[in-house]
DNA sequence: ATAAATCAGTGTATCGCATACAGAGTTTTA
DNA sequence: TAAAACTCTGTATGCGATACACTGATTTAT
């Protein structure tokens, strides 16, 4: 029996404003689904998803923690509804652009939407149900299905590429905040413990002095989400190339 | 300034098991930190994540929940140890296999890690500081650099590949314990919503009626995820010719 | 031996959080 | 003009992490 508090469906229905009308009686609200989001939206930009409460979002309102609730069932779906609040128009390709530029780009707009919102980083991982993600989402497929792939294929490539960009946005994410530890001292430990013998590659990979001028981590995984993408998109222009040739 | 709860480093101390050792005074421990991991991964494997409370552990172990804190100083130190303590050797390529076999069958090993232990796909994604993570991302490296690839493409191939591997295993679990709506009432909706107008690609890969036979969602996306792995792979070969060549 | 040092385990307390429930007041419709 | 429907409030519950002070055990230095 799965979680469903308040119900996927209540969820779609959150998402895309389509819950049933609401009767015109009683005191006309002060609230709405939009602003408790926006609200939302704005304690986790600015101060990352842990200052998230309802208790906190109700006060940045002027209103009682309970009276959110008349709008939304509960906190998941506020994050829900958050996450989609965050996600823009995805990115329209140019005119002459390939299929592999719409590729290229939507890894690069997707890159940039989560360091516009680190805090989606942190939030669960879920299926893209809203307008706003589902758009997104869709733009992929398009390129994704205008180079040629069919059927099962576009979904697998889509969710692949979803899967590594988020991944390691996270990773950079972290770095860059200093969660993990690559200070000097913890670098050393690690290059004590990771000897050369057990670990030969990873210890090679361990910087051996203080990264000297000043090395971003945001960049250097850039970099490397880029040659991820580059060979994936050569390895799909093989296989096209096959099944056409 | 990072947070840092107990340091980094004491987190690798933890990890590699070699904090200061220990002086001889007082009364004997009655517990371990491998005593209160094994305790917490016990949880977490029968009841997922969830239900792993210091409180918890400590019922389990039949100690009070506070004596726990003389051996690990925060419960985020306890998930790292657990995620270290469910990983086991590495999976080992046989004699004859390639380098393209043994990442293969990294990324199967990995996919089957996480079946068994889904809990760890709900934990926060963090460097592979313990011993066993290490161990387990080293082995995948060894194969990227048999398989040619030098100096930071290694790292920026691995960990897309772990990235993507884990990023679907998780979608997987989502979908197998039925915690996104893929009941036949969600999905009427969605294709009511994403309509094929602004939602082409998207609308035509919804199921149209209730899955036929069965659909085993983990097969399905392990499917997806070994065509991923194959188009990378197959560019990484036609990467590599290039330099060779 | 005996006191000082050191450590394990306990009990109690605090604080933050999500959320249930029971009104009180407001607006619309029968 | 009463009933219905609805918003917002206040209060309460329960859970979880973790701080702190204390008891008692064990070892070592005197």
């Amino acid at each position: 029996m799965p979680r469903d508090t308040g119900g996927t469906a209540r969820t779609i229905e959150l998402l895309w404003g389509v819950g049933s009308p609401r009767g015109a009686r009683g005191p006309r609200p002060g609230l709405s689904v939009p602003g408790i989001t926006r609200a939302a939206l704005a304690i986790a930009d600015a101060e990352g998803l842990g200052a998230v409460s309802m208790q906190r979002v109700a006060k940045d309102l002027g209103y009682t923690t309970m009276s959110l609730y008349n709008y939304i069932p509960s906190k998941d779906q506020l994050i829900e509804l958050m996450i989609d609040a965050a996600t823009p128009e995805p990115p329209a390709p140019e005119e002459g652009d390939g299929w592999r530029e719409g590729v290229e780009q939507w890894v690069r707009a997707t890159w940039d939407l989560y360091r516009a919102h680190k805090w989606i980083l942190k939030a669960p991982v879920n299926a893209p149900l809203g307008p706003n993600q589902m758009a997104w989402f869709e733009s992929l497929l398009q390129s994704l299905s205008r180079g040629g792939l069919v059927g099962g294929e576009v979904m697998a490539v889509a969710q692949h590429l979803l899967a590594s960009t988020r991944g390691q946005a996270a990773i950079a994410a972290d770095l860059a905040t200093g969660e993990t530890g690559l200070s000097t001292e913890t670098n050393d430990a690690l290059r004590r413990l990771a000897t050369p013998d057990r670990f030969p590659i990873l210890h090679g990979l361990l910087p051996t002095d203080p990264p000297p001028g000043g090395f971003d981590p945001e960049e250097e995984m850039f970099a490397g989400l880029q040659l991820g993408l580059r060979l994936l998109l050569d390895g799909m222009e093989r296989h096209l190339q096959r099944k056409s040739g």
